[in-house]
DNA sequence: CTGAAAGCGCTTACAG
DNA sequence: CTGAAAGCGCTTACAG
């Protein structure tokens, strides 16, 4: 292995002027050695030691993303884009990233102490344990789609609610007045919840509240959706929670003769790049993930120059996609 | 910061009493001696520093992983759960995961060195540059799905040729004659090749050659339809080299009148999921990618464990998965 | 079972 | 512009 050492003996110099170089630190440094040193450097291909160099300047260049969930979370592609944006933008920035998938959120103090990460980018549901993770770790900390009673955090997040908000006004606008919901994880995510509230009472204020046994948490897809084809009276429109969740319940309709939109519409929710691509498309509420993810790493970053300023959250735009997965009801006039 | 100083002057101990510890090397330090230092442990809530330890004893607990592609290579459902699996994996072993997305081979041996990680897993086509990256670093490395003459590497894959050879077989034995292909960076990846050459290779056996302008490599997937849509002749079956592309494929062919499997047959490759929720549901080449996730991790470190083992390649099996893609064409006898 | 010494490869802080 | 010294927090190798 090539070290410091070995660069200043080859140049007749001392290890310090060969580290002022490496760092670029070239107005400490006479431009004669500047050449020969680099010279070297590139002909015995030297490689700074990361782990040296985050020991005694104690500054890792680590940027850690922690996700929530061990079962393989990457099966999201919501979660695999947000990473997929986060990781190229940490890398662009010049520093590491280090990926985490957590379930016991101990963990992740443990795991951003040892490796001394200079900042973390949050994936996931850590609500609850918001507080707790940031009075063990003092490094800039950004939440992603979160919500909590925590006055003072960092959150880059969407209008939830708002989403919520346009789908209802959309189906409203296309005549249809008798909703159901399917919302994976709505009793413990707030984003969830936001989304479905901003449903409710916007269809509640129109007259047409949703009764709460149209809202069904799915425990698994086929279950939900017996159970949607079980509900009284004559539902017309579903809002689904998440796309994901909205194209499977596309094909699972279909499998037991009831198409989209002839039989419901569908309004979904994040517009992933399959939405586009189902039959029928999929109307949807959009999120812009890379715009998201830039948010995200540019606040971090933000910290990182400088940690006096106040906790900043950000709230990003939603906006109603039409496509083909809602049908128009022509009612008669009263 | 907590040190293994701290915690020594707290025992009454010397730091190397603690550090056996904390590695739990109870054979050599006294019953006594453990209770007290785990205990102050505890209490100080002692994490070790990671960097220190990768300095002294030259080993960091790290392994990469290498994506090719810096424009986020987590579009593809398929990187993502490579990456998601592997990620799993690595944690479960008590190793930690640094992803780094790479355009350009010399940034490998950049990054590997400077981390002093352990192994790393390739994602994406490195054939070309599969020698140097091997010669610059002594670590085991395991490709995935690559082709290379190099002799010596050692890569987990599938059998992409068979893929193609079921694939024709299916259309064949469903009535299909005149056949398309659509393939992917075709000129660059030798995985797409192989599935290609499986197909034409069974089709022309059975008297039904390909004809070389039936084999697509699009630059883009809508001026490829176009061009599928123009192909002279009368082709009914089409073979998509990925799923992505025949889930795109179908979308974009209905755009232009023609249905999916009324005009054209489909099959693709990989079974990601949505394909199961594709309208229609497409039938495919199915590889188990959880399966080979946990391959290249089990033989990373099995290298890792005794790197005098001979360089092994693995290649796993794939099978056809019938959906509703492809029709069955019945031709009067002859 | 225990501990003092040296060293991993770098940077910080200082003196010249 | 240059360099000698000390130290980051740990482990290795050795002596007892």
């Amino acid at each position: 292995m090539v070290t410091l050492k070995d660069i200043a003996r080859e140049a007749g110099v001392s290890v310090m002027m060969v580290s002022r170089v490496v760092n670029r630190r070239y107005n400490e440094v006479s431009q004669e050695n500047i050449d020969k040193i680099q010279a070297i450097i590139q002909k015995l291909g030297y490689i700074p030691d990361s782990s040296a160099r985050s020991l005694s300047s104690n500054s890792s260049k680590i940027i850690s993303v922690i996700i929530q969930g061990i079962d393989n979370p990457m099966a999201s592609p919501y979660n695999a884009n947000m990473l997929g944006h986060i990781i190229s933008l940490i890398q662009a920035r010049g520093y590491n990233a280090m990926v985490h998938f957590i379930d016991d959120y101990a963990e992740v103090t443990k795991h951003l102490r040892s490796w001394k990460s200079e900042g973390a980018i949050f994936l996931g549901t850590f609500d609850e344990n918001i507080r707790q993770i940031q009075e063990d770790n003092q490094i800039p900390l950004i939440f992603t789609d979160s919500y909590s009673s925590v006055r003072q955090f960092i959150n880059i997040g969407i209008d939830d609610y708002k989403g919520g908000v346009l789908a209802a006004g959309h189906f409203l606008k296309n005549g249809h007045r008798d909703f159901a919901v399917i919302a994976p994880h709505l009793h413990v995510s707030q984003l969830i919840q936001q989304r479905v509230a901003g449903f409710c009472d916007t269809a509640a204020r129109a007259g047409f509240a949703v009764p709460p046994e149209h809202i069904l948490e799915p425990y698994d897809f086929e279950e939900a959706t017996d159970r949607l084809c079980a509900l009284r009276g004559t539902v017309t429109a579903v809002f689904a929670a998440t796309d994901i969740c909205a194209i499977q319940l596309i094909s699972l309709l279909k499998k037991r003769g009831r198409q989209v939109p002839e039989d419901y519409s569908l309004i979904g929710f994040d517009n992933l790049l399959y939405s586009a691509f189902s039959t029928p498309a999929l109307t949807t509420i959009a999120q812009n993930i890379g715009q998201k993810a830039r948010y995200a790493v540019d606040t971090l970053f933000h910290y990182l120059e400088d940690s006096s300023l106040p906790a900043r959250s950000v709230v990003l735009d939603v906006e109603l996609i039409e496509r083909d997965s809602v049908k128009t009801i022509v009612r008669p006039q009263t």
